[in-house]
Parts: C-alpha cells; structure tokens; sequence
DNA sequence: GTTATTCCGGACTATACAGTCTGGAATTAA
DNA sequence: TTAATTCCAGACTGTATAGTCCGGAATAAC
C-alpha cells in the first residue's frame, strides 16, 4: 500500500552522528547533516524529528557503540590489568586524526547547557554503566587474585573514567602520543599497588 | 580634555568571563553579556573589540588567575605532596555550583572549533604552564627526599593536569564529593611509589 | 488503476543574533 | 566656552539557521 523506506535509517544516523562528533551540535547545521547523511529534509524530520532529537539518537549510537566494544575488549582478555592496558595505550597510539575528534559524549558534557537535564541524565547513565563494566572486571581480578585487594573496584572504577577523559582532553589540545603514553603508564600503575 | 571611561574595564571583563564560564561561548548572547557588565553596546566594540576579542581577552584573565592560585598554592606549602593534596581534594570539595560550573579553559578546548587555532594554541600555551608549575613542584620534592625519583617529574606533571581535567568532567556530569574524593586519593596515590 | 506513502527540491517563514550607525547627553581639560 | 571623548538607548542591517509547507514524481499493495 504504501512506499517503504529508501535509505537505510541506521546508515543515515551514524552518519549524523559523524557530523555531530566532528562539529559539535551547535556547528553541526541541518545543510552539512542532510548532506552527510544523503537525504532530504522532509525524510528527516519525518523519520528523526527535530535536529535535538537526532541529536538525542546520535549519542545512543555513540554509546550502544562504545560500551559494546568496551564490553568485548574486557572478554577478550584473561587478565584485567590488560584490557585497561590495551584501552589507555590504545587510546593514546591513536591518530592525530581521532585524537583531534576526541569523544563526542565527553563534548557533549561540556558543550551542553548547564540546565539541559535530558543530556545530563543520559551522560550520567553511560558514565555509571562505563563504571559497572570496569568494576566488574577489577573485582573479577581481584578474586583472582591477579589485583590487589588494597582499593575498592568501585572507586578504581571511577579513577579510570576520570582518567580516560582527562586523557581524551589532552588529545584533543595535542596529539602528543609519547605523553600520552606516560598518562596511562602512570594512571595502570595504580593497578600495581603491593 | 576628553572624557574618561567610567567603567572598570577589569571588573567588566570579570563579568564577561562569568557569563562565558557559565553559559559557553555560543550560548553567551551579546544582550546578557551587556547586562551582565553594566555597559552600553558601543562601550563593548569600543574598548573590547568584538565577542570574539572579548572571549580571548576573559580566557587571559581566566588563565592569569588560575594559574597565580596555583603558584601560590605551590609556595604556601611545604611538601609538593601537600600541594597536590590540597588541589585535587579541594576540588572535591567544591560547591554544587562549581562543579556544574566546572572549568572554563576545559570548556573552551571541547566547544571549540577542531579548526579554530587561535584558542588552540592557547590552550596549549596554558597546559604548557600548568605542567611547568606541576613539574618543578615535583623535582624540589624529589631532590628535597620528600618523593620518590621513580617517575619523571614531567610524566607527573601531565598525569595531574589530565587528573584534574578528568575530574572537572565528572564533577560537572555529577556533584559526587565522595566520588571525587576517591579518584583524587588514587591519583595522589602515584606520588607514594617506593 | 487506485490509494497510500515516501521521496526530493525548493520556496517560504520565523527568529535569533552579531555588528553598525545615529543622536544626543555627559564629562573632562584647555 | 570649546573641543574631544565617552556614554547610553535604540534603530537598523545582514545573515545564518531551524523548521514548515507545497508540488510533483516514484513506489509499493490492493
């Protein structure tokens, strides 16, 4: 009965969210995003509604994302101190490029309105679920005796989110992979505590 | 034979760098900007040049202060690690308000445009004193005995300026004192290599 | 073929905002 | 008093931008 869909709904967001993480949501105009994502205006407010609210979509996607790869990354290693060790070294062995983009939910902390509750709320949800994946694998060390029991996973748990957006911060004024690197160097040896 | 200004440029500009440090660049009208400082419109582009001048003019005073606090800090003390005690947990202990508020430099870098080197260049500029600060309080530590000479007082210096951004970026997602109080000690926490 | 839906392009509206300009009053020194 | 400068209020311009609306073509199910 009626014309289904022409563009994939999924493409075109993660399309947007390219724009959004580049730009910022204020320099992110409706022209460079509707470009970017390759359909019309009327498509997107039909499928996505206002520009917020793809907005809103963009950094579900971001986080579905980046919490899924964290996720893996922690699976994939039998010794905890690893997957933090790939995640910080990682981090700082990435291109000027990426260091330059940086995180879009960290920009998007600190580039919202101090008043904007939505975004605040989502954030904070992602930093507490961020949390919960690095304090289950520091107490899975710890129970295995890999880790010191000395800290609380909880609070370490903390310490590395601090610590990844500090990072991420400093990537962003300087892609300077060698500071970097003693970033994170010094930030796992909280892990090494006798 | 002329009429002087009749306005405290400094206090102005302390009022300008209120209304940046609480709304962002983008979001800090001219009209509000007018308000809060007490001037006309032409007094602005007359003394400060344009919103863009006047930015950079209050990240100036914004740097010039903070960097002062941080010298003094530095001074008032007689161990470097109570220097960086009384940073990082004082931070914690900020009001609500400030941490929402969080840290105007830190802003500045991830509203920024990725192309904007103007501001980049600053921001690197005061990363740059800020770790010079940080480094030499760390090397009269250590040539003093007071710390161990383990890790490169440079290495550190980075490691506590990406500490301190990290925790503005939490503090301003989260008023948290406990939370922040946990990571600060973790960090300090570095200091106690043996 | 009919109907419902989606697509696109483009026109259009409304609004917010930075920046300029004008007029006239106030303030100083010579 | 005069000249120079600063002040303010307000009008005005130009521009960027989000969002709406319209016309017409395309594509599906029935």
């Amino acid at each position: 009965m009626a014309r289904p869909k022409a563009f994939d709904e999924r493409q075109a967001l993660a399309a947007a969210m390219e724009v959004f993480w580049r730009a910022g949501y204020e320099r992110a105009s409706l022209d460079v995003l509707l470009l970017a994502m390759g359909i019309s205006k009327q498509s997107l407010y039909d499928t996505f509604g206002d520009k917020r609210a793809l907005y809103l979509k963009a950094l579900v996607y971001y986080r579905d994302q980046t919490l899924t790869s964290m996720r893996e990354l922690f699976e994939s290693v039998t010794k905890t101190r690893d997957g933090f060790s790939r995640l910080l070294l990682g981090m700082s062995a990435e291109s000027e490029e990426q260091h330059a983009r940086g995180c879009l939910l960290l920009s998007a902390n600190l580039e919202r309105d101090a008043s904007d509750r939505v975004v605040a709320a989502f954030l904070r949800d992602n930093q507490a679920s961020v949390e919960a994946i690095f304090a289950t694998a520091i107490a899975e060390g710890q129970s295995r005796g890999e880790l010191s029991k000395k800290h609380d996973p909880q609070a370490l748990a903390k310490f590395f989110a601090s610590t990844i957006q500090g990072m991420r911060a400093m990537a962003r004024l300087k892609s300077d992979r060698r500071a970097l690197r003693q970033v994170a160097k010094l930030a796992l040896s909280v892990l090494d505590a006798p």
